[in-house]
DNA sequence: AAGAAAAGTGGGAGCGTTCCCAAATAGTCC
DNA sequence: GGACTATTTGGGAACGCTCCCACTTTTCTT
């Protein structure tokens, strides 16, 4: 540890040279009430010449806060990072914590020793709170943070936990727009891709595809309902399916844009002509959405603004206390492009 | 702030529990050198039973270090996070970090206020050091860095910048390992479909691939060059301009394996039968590579490794103050498989 | 067995803040 | 103008830890 280190000035420094007390000069940099203009304008004009920045440590060590935030991530989902959904939700997260002077610390936790090491973390109150992003439903990580007295805020539906508080994008109601939009296309044989069956967003796709079917007094067809993993050869393969079970099908919603790119593949690949002969119709408004031939009509939400509220839901409870706030849904609205 | 705050128990708790003094104690829990196995078996026990963690902010408040990492990731690069390299990379710098007991910030550098933000948060010296991802030719970023004292190492090569530690994959040899299999396999025509060139890994890669050539002894063809922006569209593109330019063309060489994806597409609407009349060989040897048809050869390298190199790198800086450290250039190795 | 070296131990000092309270100053009212 | 109240102010007392030094105990030496 051989830092240069130019020992940076102190409080008392500052003060020292502004011709003021300790204490004055703290409460100039913490909001700066009941100190008169004079003093004010000396400490002010003091940290600016010396270049005072406080301690962070120190300021902990008596106030028990940490200005950071805990973003945990898990990691067994290998491939949440490399998807531009999670990648936005992030950068979200990170915009809107930058802006309120908060500092994210990310935690991977590893499947496998992962509640030791969290634990020991939080116990270690290295943290303000905890944002949780990619839970599974089984996991028991939210009560045991809260456990500690943490505050929490979970992206994604909470699967059955009370009383968190959580931001979610509005996937079902999202894709049952996007089922109406293909009723009123005039489309007669809806397809549904749908993800895996154990993720929130592959359960409540296919409830809203299903409540668009009701809405439209459709009953559903098994020979029209496949489902995929989320990847493009998942969705290709699901769509070769239907189109071998129910050669007539003529519209088409897919639970995400990357199995959709698989299905328009599929589609091209069987002569059907999108969207003259089938319509699709995906899911997350990806960028891959507008490179697709034809360009994909998709379900629109937005990932960075899921950051956004997650954390402002954060501030809201850490500022309330153990108030439970309410879920917030995050509305998604259609954008019809040219495939359907 | 109505935390329920159970108040933790400090060390003098813990000390007086154990019966033993404060600084006991401390040297049992700091390597424990210097102590009585009684002593110490006291100590352990009393930890164990009062579930004592250390408070990492008055711990730092002396030692001045704060046992934590920060991980810079300029966000222009928007990109970068949706791909699975970087997803990688930020992986293996996350549970190396764990490993060595280090926390990871992860600050995501707005490109406007970058500077500012920056500044103020190293100042305030929150992190005992920085890593450096996805870094522009013109960025002064490490120099500043440096300048506050901090240890910093660079993933990738640092364009033209003297002295700093970094971790690079070795684009230039994996490139040229690949053309000489493609001459191997007795390609007589082989293309360059190349990255960006304002990109490191671009230009390297393509260096390496006319250096392959050159080691065949074989003088580069212009209608055999062609670029893309590492997207699947681009390689495509790239593909069918080449075919057009060239169409005895036998062997491709993609500077990334989504690129090569796309040039396979146009093969195959070409009517060309992959190997048998063209051989493609890609670079990054992602997950992409095992499902596209036929499977792709390509250049592996682990972006994991990558990650614990740069932390590995970085320990050692910290640990060595500012002794220049030498970069290090991971090796990459050719995976042949079904498309040459 | 006495003396010396080594090993182990306790606790004061100090890290840089914020909090709080008593003291000092300024302002107000009749 | 005096008695009071409101506003500012300075600095002591933590916060919980590590560092260090003086002191005690043990272990070698010869």
């Amino acid at each position: 540890m051989s830092r240069p280190s130019p020992t940076r000035p102190t409080l008392e420094q500052v003060a020292r040279r502004a011709g003021v007390g300790r204490g004055t000069a703290s409460r100039v940099i913490n909001g700066g009430d009941r100190v008169s203009t004079r003093a004010r304008e000396a400490v002010e004009a003091a940290i600016e010449e010396l270049g005072y920045v406080p301690n962070s440590a120190a300021r902990t060590l008596v106030t028990r806060r940490t200005d950071t935030v805990a973003l945990v991530i898990a990691e067994s989902e290998e491939r949440i990072f490399g998807e531009p959904f999670f990648a936005g939700v992030v950068r979200g997260i990170g915009a809107a914590l930058s802006d309120a002077n908060l500092q994210m610390v990310l935690l991977l936790a590893q499947s496998g020793h992962r509640t030791n090491r969290l634990d020991s973390f939080l116990i270690a109150q290295h943290v303000d709170g905890v944002l949780l992003l990619s839970l599974h439903d089984d996991d028991t990580l939210p009560e045991s943070i809260r456990a500690r007295g943490l505050p929490v805020v979970l992206g994604g539906e909470p699967g059955g936990r009370e009383g968190f508080g959580f931001v979610d994008v509005d996937n079902e109601l999202g894709a049952e727009l996007a089922v109406r939009h293909l009723v009123e296309r005039g489309r007669r044989h809806i397809a549904s891709i749908a993800g895996p069956s154990d993720m929130v967003a592959g359960r409540t796709r296919y409830a809203g595809y299903l409540a668009g079917l009701a809405a439209a007094g459709r009953t559903p067809d098994s020979r029209l309902q496949a489902s995929g993993d989320f990847s493009q050869d998942s969705g290709e393969r699901a769509m070769r399916e239907i189109l071998a079970r129910c050669p007539e099908v003529d519209g088409v919603f897919c639970a995400n844009d990357l199995m959709a790119a698989g299905a328009l593949r599929a589609l091209r690949e069987s002569g059907r002509a999108v969207p003259a002969d089938v319509s699709v119709v995906g899911f997350d408004d990806a960028p891959l959405a507008l490179s697709t031939e034809p360009p994909l009509s998709t379900v629109h939400q937005s990932p960075e603004e899921m950051g956004r509220e997650m954390v402002d839901l954060m501030l809201r409870t850490m500022a309330l206390g153990d108030v439970p706030q309410p879920g917030r849904i995050l509305p998604t609205r259609l954008v019809v492009r040219g495939s359907s």
